[in-house]
DNA sequence: CGGCCGATCCACT
DNA sequence: GTGGATCGGCCGA
């Protein structure tokens, strides 16, 4: 199966992208360790005007600078001193745009990822939250930066095309500080 | 340089 | 439902 196209991510509308990423397949191969699996929920942080987002106002720092290259490569920082955040860097080069990456479902390397997340059985939310994801698919600061069309961390086309009738929208999570921003419908689910 | 805090998760009550 | 874990980044002095 072969990587989605550099044009997938440099589209405007990261709203869009964040709902098109549902059903797709996120592959990784870190520590010689291959596994797949379906993307069930993300959310999208639209840059400048978006006061969930790390880049809102503009704001440039050393960790969100990469938020400012072209789409297309991994955004990932640490939240809350314990969990790796794993976003997808979008649109052209300097518009921040980012979807992060909230749940996926195992496919291929499901030994792999239950050794990791420490499971003896994988249930089926154990891959749901963004720091179980990290988890599961070994990401972590040193994969920060990282472009989607090498051979670390990419992203495949599904085996099935998801309707629209199959995708709960609804507002992000964990960003009261958002104010208004907070109840956009950014959120994006696989249903069950 | 010091202090605060977060796009979370889990164990425990 | 609640609180502790745990640390890099950000900001103000």
């Amino acid at each position: 199966m072969s990587k989605l196209p550099a044009d997938f991510y440099l589209r405007s509308d990261v709203v869009q992208i964040s709902r098109d990423l549902i059903g797709k397949r996120i592959c990784s191969r870190i520590n010689g360790e291959y596994c797949s699996a379906i993307i069930t929920e993300t959310e999208a942080y639209a840059g400048v005007e978006d006061k969930a987002s790390h880049a809102y106002g503009g704001k440039r720092t050393k960790r969100t600078e990469i938020m400012y290259a072209k789409g297309g490569v991994t955004y990932v920082y640490l939240c809350y001193g314990i969990h790796y955040l794993f976003n997808v860097v979008t649109n052209q080069e300097d518009i921040p745009h980012a979807v992060l990456i909230r749940g996926i479902k195992a496919e291929e390397g499901i030994a792999t990822i239950q050794r990791r997340r420490k499971l003896n059985l994988l249930k089926k939310d154990s891959l749901s939250g963004p720091g179980k994801v990290s988890q599961a698919l070994a990401i972590t600061l040193a994969h920060n930066k990282l472009s989607l069309h090498e051979d670390k961390i990419w992203i495949e086309e599904g085996n099935t095309q998801i309707d629209d009738s199959e995708i709960l929208i609804s507002s992000r999570i964990g960003i009261d500080y958002a104010e208004e921003d907070a109840l956009l419908p950014y959120r994006f689910q696989l249903k069950e």
